[in-house]
DNA sequence: CCATGAATTGTTAGCGCTCACAATGACCTC
DNA sequence: GAGGTCATTGTGAGCGCTAACAATTCATGG
């Protein structure tokens, strides 16, 4: 018999109901052992009957754990923001805890600042911040605040603790397949100068054309966008026949700008130019043509970050700065292999 | 001067800090009017010195609000589930709430029922479920909760309050304007069967076409994957010829795929076969050829779901079935409209 | 038959905050 | 100068739970 009076029911008044101190319910609630069977039998009924359900704040505050974690992301409409969130939450939530989301469209000081306060007042114990900007991570190591805080996506070289995929390498398998195809030269359009991942993968660009004494081409930028990837595809496109003959793509939908534009300007993918990208979108291998890029695993992203929280929150790790690092992998499609099923070639 | 004491301070250390009673500190914190300005600041240095933060649980527990809502959604790497989830978030912060989300791998009367469980365990004061599943919505309207819930993008239909696209208009300003460049008759590649959204899109195909005295083709069945796109465009290709010359498919990344099989068994877009999707994701603009598509306005979506579930917290609404509806909106690319520049066709 | 100790249950005191109300004091009016 | 009003501040009682300790019960052995 659900009651339905105007206050939700509380512990003492179960206790009540089944014949118990409010204390032998809170003990069969947190699975005590020196139950008796049948007094825990007895206050389980009364549970059921009443609805009851334990009181998270009066929980929280006697306890002093909130069990919940904060996140603090921008982008998240994006594959790789959107991955690795959900895998944050899925770690989170295996280990009991709950997540608060925070969603920034620009991740400045300000916002960031405003979002720890926010997640500070929410009562979390930790948090994590995807933040891909140099100058979002530059904010975090200055910020003060109460609970642990570590980045994910944050590209090398991080102040604060921190989890990231190895984007250096992962540019370098990029790059090296081009070569290893037998291009003489690869190009780059590299990411927004502010983060740290885009500075990371035209690093390991640049290192590996380098160590094969190739002397690095000029570097385009675009802001991750397919719009920024379509006009850069169009200034590429004035450089086929001048050498250009490869280019790595700093992430998959500037790819798909790259790609059209080439179309439009007669230029094949990936006879005339073959085109390599990073992320591994769901999209890229449906692609016109496929498109060879750079598997990231966010899904460990999330567990490792989430590892890496809860230590720092248990205390099991000194809050120094431990880096996680994790390797991406290369996914060999037809944008950059000649040999592979290349449909976009069928109809010409 | 920052103390590091192992204890957080509390209100009553910053009182006695600040030479005033507890109750002074707390009416600083709610902007109480009735503070002496030189109290407030007395109190306001105090706070700063001690670092101190108002304890979430406390409070909560004294105010019996948490200002926390719940969101429960599933495929969210999704750009829709994605950018309604950004939405939802973007709405609640303004309001002054925090939003904790479970993300699910599948949306099961199981998963739910423990994920509203866990939402409720975390005080939650009310849950949206992004819960497109028909299955799931039913599950929602059976389940108790000690908490109002309000569905979002379930389509049209479901039995507890919602905010939804108008997914039938959608489809039928598709499937029309297919009509209206010439098409004499439009194939429709729908999304899975449990999916409310799904079955009103294909509603409003049908609809349209009967309307104008147009028997509708055979259906086709994918499950918004590229992949399935990909199949269900080979079997397409098929029909060329025999009097399919037009499509519109229930999702864009199901189009992306329709679109690469069509292009390897040469069959033109949009010469040969018009393709048509629903989303508008943001690569859409760079398929090949760019995707004529429905757009969904998810920001507006987000902003009256929380609209929507606040009104029944704060008992504004009464907890009837309230259903918001939003309305979608055509863009046409050049997958329908040979008129427009259709760069793939250059190659060629 | 009582001491011994384990198993089980109850009692009490907070956790840190807000609310309702009481108290204080300054200022004004007649 | 008594009485009233207002602004400002303080006091005490919870909010519903858990932790620590106290109390009770029961079986057991000497």
């Amino acid at each position: 018999m659900t009651q339905s009076q105007l206050r939700p029911p509380t512990m003492a008044d179960v206790a009540r109901q089944a014949g118990v101190s409010h204390q032998t319910v809170s003990r069969v609630l947190g699975d005590h052992p020196n139950v008796r069977d049948e007094t825990r039998a007895k206050v389980l009924r009364a549970i059921e009957e009443m609805g009851y359900r334990r009181n998270f704040s009066a929980r929280a505050l006697a306890t002093r754990r909130t069990r919940t974690l904060g996140v603090v992301a921008s982008n998240t409409t994006l594959y790789g923001p959107a991955s690795t969130l959900f895998a944050l939450e899925e770690a989170a939530r295996a280990e009991g805890y709950l997540v608060s989301t925070v969603s920034l469209r620009r991740l400045t000081v300000e916002t960031l600042s405003e979002a720890l306060d926010r997640l500070s007042e929410g009562g979390v114990e930790g948090v994590i911040a995807i933040a891909p900007q140099r100058s979002a991570v530059e904010a975090l190591a200055e910020l003060r605040h109460p609970f642990p805080v570590v980045a994910v996506g944050t590209g090398s070289g991080a102040q604060i603790p921190s989890v990231n995929v190895d984007q250096n390498l992962g540019a370098r398998l990029a790059t090296g397949h081009l070569l290893a195809t037998g291009h003489r030269r690869v190009w780059h359009l590299a990411g927004p100068e502010d983060w740290q991942e885009a500075a990371d993968r035209a690093d390991g660009w640049r290192a590996t054309l380098e160590e094969a004494d190739i002397e690095p081409p000029m570097l385009l930028r675009g802001d991750w966008s397919p719009l920024s990837g379509y006009r850069a595809g169009q200034e590429l496109a004035g450089w086929v026949g001048r050498g250009l003959t490869a280019v790595f793509v700093a992430n998959d939908q500037m790819a798909l700008g790259v790609l059209r534009a080439l179309r439009e300007a007669g230029v094949r993918t990936p006879q005339d130019v073959a085109v390599a990208g990073f992320d591994d979108i769901p999209e890229s291998e449906f692609f016109a043509p496929p498109l060879t890029t750079v598997r990231q695993d966010f899904a460990a992203v999330g567990k490792q970050g989430i590892a890496l929280l809860l230590d720092l929150i248990e205390g099991r790790t000194p809050c120094g700065t431990s880096q996680v690092s994790i390797e991406p992998q290369l996914v060999v499609r037809a944008s950059t292999f000649p040999y592979l099923p290349q449909p976009g070639a069928a109809p010409g």
